[in-house]
DNA sequence: ATCTTTTAGTTCGTGACGCGAACCATGTCA
DNA sequence: TGACATGGTTCGCGTCACGAACTAAAAGAT
C-alpha cells in the first residue's frame, strides 16, 4: 500500500523530470552540432519563418540576445537573413537548406530517445500519462513562461 | 472522443514541459538573487557536504566547472570550504548560515509554485500523474542522464 | 625508503549565452 | 515637418562550461 503523495512530492518529480529531458536535449543538441539555444531556435524556424521580435518572444529572450544567437547560428549556415521590402525595418529568419535537415534531424532523433524511456511503461499507463501532461501545461499557461514552447 | 496520442506526441509534450519548468526554475532562482546553477548547487548541498569530485558528478559538469561555480557561489557568502585534514586534498563544501536560508527559501518558493499549476487537475489526477512520473524517471536512469538528480 | 601512479582541485584560455544601455534606421502619427 | 514608436544592432559585462596543463597529496609497487 504505497503512501499518498504530497503536492510537494510531484512537484520534486517534476523538477527532476525536467532535468532529465534537458539533459537529453543538451545530448541530441551536441550530437547534431548545435548548442541547446541553437537546437531550440532551429526548432521554432521548424514551422515558419519569424521576425527577430517574434522569436524574442516566443523564445522569452532579449533582443539582444537573439541577435547573438542568430549571428551565431548564421555564421553556422544553418539560417538565413531575409530583408522584405514592404517594411525595411524588419529581418525575418529561416532555415538554410542545411538548417532544415539539421532541424529535423536533430528533433526525430530527440523525440526517440524521449520515446525510448517512456516505452517502458504499459500502452494504458503511457496514454494517461499523454493526456495528463497537457493538462498540467494548460494550468501553468497563466505563468509569465517565458513560452520556449515550440519542441 | 480524443484521438490515440503516439508516442511522438507525449515525447513534445514532455520537451514542452519541461521548459516550462524550467522556466519557473529560473525565475524562482533568479527572486532568490541566484543563477540557476548556483540555486541547482545549493539544493545539492541542502542534504549534506560534499567534495567537488562529488559535485561533478551530482551536477553532470567537469571538475574545473565546477570550481569556478564554487568560486562564483563563495563570494556570494553562500558556501564555505573546509580542508579535511585526514585527506589534505579534499576541499569539502558546505553551505554557510546565509546560503542555508537561501537554499531553503528558493527550495519552497519553487516546489509552491509548481504545486500551483498543479493543483489545478482534480486530485485523482494528480495523484496519478504523482505515481506514473517516478515510473518514467525509472525508465530513464539507465541513459547517461547527468544526474543533476536533486531538487 | 624511494619511485611511480592515481586522485583531488586549480588555473588559464576559449566560446557560447543572456542581459541592459546606447544607438541607428525606418515607419507612423500628430 | 517634427515627435514618437518599432525593429534590430552593437558593446561591455558577468556567468557558465569545456579541455589542457599543472600542483599537491595519497596510495601502490619495487
Amino acid at each position: 500500500m504505497p503512501p499518498p503523495l504530497g503536492p510537494e512530492d510531484l512537484a520534486a518529480s517534476l523538477v527532476r523530470l525536467s532535468f532529465v529531458i534537458q539533459g537529453m536535449y543538451a545530448r541530441a543538441s551536441a550530437a547534431h552540432g548545435l548548442t541547446p539555444a541553437q537546437a531550440k531556435l532551429l526548432c521554432i524556424l521548424r514551422e515558419e519563418t519569424r521576425g527577430m521580435t517574434e522569436l524574442a518572444q516566443m523564445l522569452g529572450l532579449t533582443k539582444s540576445s537573439i541577435s547573438g544567437l542568430v549571428d551565431r547560428t548564421h555564421q553556422r549556415q544553418l539560417i538565413e537573413r531575409q530583408f522584405p521590402q514592404e517594411d525595411r525595418r524588419l529581418v525575418t529568419i529561416r532555415l538554410s537548406p542545411l538548417g532544415q535537415g539539421v532541424a529535423e534531424a536533430f528533433y526525430t532523433a530527440l523525440c526517440s530517445e524521449i520515446a525510448t524511456t517512456t516505452q517502458a511503461l504499459p500502452d494504458r499507463e503511457r496514454q494517461r500519462l499523454a493526456r495528463l501532461i497537457p493538462k498540467v501545461l494548460r494550468g501553468a499557461e497563466g505563468c509569465i513562461a517565458p513560452t520556449a514552447s515550440e519542441a
